[in-house]
DNA sequence: CGGCGTTGCGAAAACGTTTTCGTGTTAAAA
DNA sequence: TTTTAACACGAAAACGTTTTCGCAACGCCG
């Protein structure tokens, strides 16, 4: 078991001094043909590999990226890592994983840990207990000490750094327009408690799209599912929400779900009622993920485009590490959503 | 904008010298009560944190974990993820990851680029590429210098390392008694090409059971699916090789799938069939994930625990970084199987 | 032969820690 | 008063790099 090679080692033994290896390595003018030779035929035959921490330590940065999220174990949030990844590795940076499990210790916790020169700059969506308790001063004092956040999907207006983020707004608009579109007359909305910023902002374009087609928005259409639900282990409880809403509203003919389990699971009730999808009801989801496609009936969904985010926030946050001379400006891009087509739509 | 305030800042600003500062925050009983609380106080005050990397070269050991697994947006690695993630927070690790995409290059170069100081050992899936070349130096080279590897699902017995795998032929063993026990006499299996090595030990498992239980195995019902068709892009040639199976064995009443994509395929064609699910055919699927769960019937299957697998790899490693003194020894840990009965089996 | 420019290399600092080993001061013991 | 021990602190090395600067040796020109 031989341990890494280093300079010292090299130079040692060709006996010269380690800064003609360094040198001879990186192919200075300053060390004549003969050394630089010799230096590299023996470092390659050793393997020779510089030490990332040394270089990390010396040039006060470690090229890499920190990635904090909320769960892992999520289509959206994996698809937004894997586009993460691809630019930051094509860009010669690391990408190092925190998870915050939606708690808000957890998230401060793995933030400092990460901050403390681990990392160069962040790629983070805000956990759902921090939204709540709107405590962001983890976020203000890493950007304060110099270091680069990028936020994306569920941001905070309160906070300045870049963010990149999905137009929730426009992409229920659009969703809840086809639904109009395709002859749907009462539209239900599932979706989450004001609190969580996707959810407000899903509920406000469904709400825009029926004004602006002149239908008069009905409250016991819209069901808020307080976010203990979403666990795999009260699905009982969704579907019952859910069974509630179809039967209470008999008239439902379209729902609008601002997510995937939302929306399997009114179908999943609605196959219960016996209520044939698309013909009696049709049903729109929110993010692209697996389940849409796999779904029987497949499900119409808005996709959000997650691996985009990705490689525009990777993107995003590598130029400001590497123009780090440049005035304060912060983007928000946004990123388009589309509507894919399924069987759960006419 | 200030940086991060460093042990020779405070000692400059206190008029001590670094090291009294470093012992003083360290609470060495060297330095007097004093020096001690005017010490702490002020790194107090400004929010004094130790840096990461500098620690890093001095002891030689990053308090990092490197993960290599082919595809992250995947139920079962992202799983395994979060329970790596969990273990290793918890004794104070941080995990990084790296992405092989399924390809050996891939695989190689973000070894590579780890392993040179950012980490202190890997936990790592290896891609579908590199099983087939059975090229396996990056493995050799990284255990010999010095750094250690924990291997899991897919695994290799030439590579002397810890590992942690799924009892894949017990697995799909049961899965096949299982269906067995239920009635069917004719099952047939879905599975992948021999060289994923997953794939033949549950070939295996189902050959195995269907022997033990006197049933003569028919090459016709063994559909061995090339890998490319697992791509999102090729689901209709998957469809069709399925449909052929199903057609042309129309005695078929029982389906061992060896993952979730294969099981939910199947189901799919067969409704197309019209055939009744579990009345006619029954399935089971391998891998336990959100499709089974969500699909229509919900499908029946061997669970692998992969949150399980995650913590028992990053534990063998970790054990095995904190006691590096210890004569070499490796370990396999087998992850039990459960079968989760849903609607797709009686 | 003296001065000068070039060539090839090494010493040392720096990045931020921790830790070992002195060392000067003071108080207690002889 | 002298010796010793405890106390409180600082200097320096080490981790592995890169880079600036200095400096010898050499050849060339005048």
């Amino acid at each position: 078991m031989k341990r890494k090679i280093t300079l010292k080692q090299i130079a040692r033994e060709l006996d010269v001094s380690i800064s003609t290896v360094s040198k001879a390595l990186r192919n200075s003018k300053e060390i004549s043909e003969d050394t630089r030779q010799k230096v590299q035929a023996f470092a390659k035959l050793y393997n020779y590999r510089p030490n990332n921490i040394a270089l990390s330590l010396k040039n006060r940065k470690t090229k890499t990226i920190g990635i904090i999220i909320p769960e892992i174990v999520h289509y959206f949030f994996s698809k937004v890592i894997r586009g993460i990844e691809l630019v930051a590795n094509k860009r010669g940076y690391n990408v190092i994983v925190g998870l915050s499990n939606e708690s808000f210790d957890k998230e401060v916790i793995n933030m400092e840990m990460l901050a403390n020169g681990s990392i160069d700059g962040f790629i983070l969506s805000i956990s759902k207990e921090t939204l709540l308790q709107q405590d962001y001063h983890h976020f203000y004092e890493t950007i304060n000490q110099g270091m680069p956040i990028v936020m994306f999907d569920r941001v905070v207006n309160e906070v300045n750094c870049d963010k990149v983020i999905v137009d929730d707004l426009k992409g229920s608009k659009k969703a809840v327009e086809q639904l109009i579109a395709n002859g749907c007359k009462n539209i239900a909305i599932i979706t989450t408690k004001d609190y969580v910023s996707v959810g407000r902002l899903r509920t406000q374009g469904y709400l825009e799209a029926l004004e602006e087609n002149k239908m008069e928005p009905q409250s016991e259409l819209i069901l808020k599912i307080v976010e203990e639900l979403d666990s795999e282990d009260h699905l009982e409880d969704l579907e019952a929400e859910i069974e509630q809403l179809l039967v209470n509203n008999k008239k439902i003919d379209g729902v609008f779900a601002v997510n995937e389990l939302y929306a399997l699971t009114a179908m999943k009730v609605a196959r219960r009622l016996k209520k044939k999808i698309p013909e009696q009801l049709q049903v729109i989801g929110f993010t692209d993920g697996v389940l849409s496609k796999h779904a029987t009936p497949s499900l119409t969904t808005v996709s959000q485009h997650a691996e985009e985010m990705g490689k525009k926030a990777a993107e995003l946050l590598i130029n400001k590490l590497e123009n780090e001379d440049e005035e304060e400006y912060f983007e928000t891009h946004i990123i388009e959503t589309e509507i894919i087509k399924r069987e759960s739509t006419k």
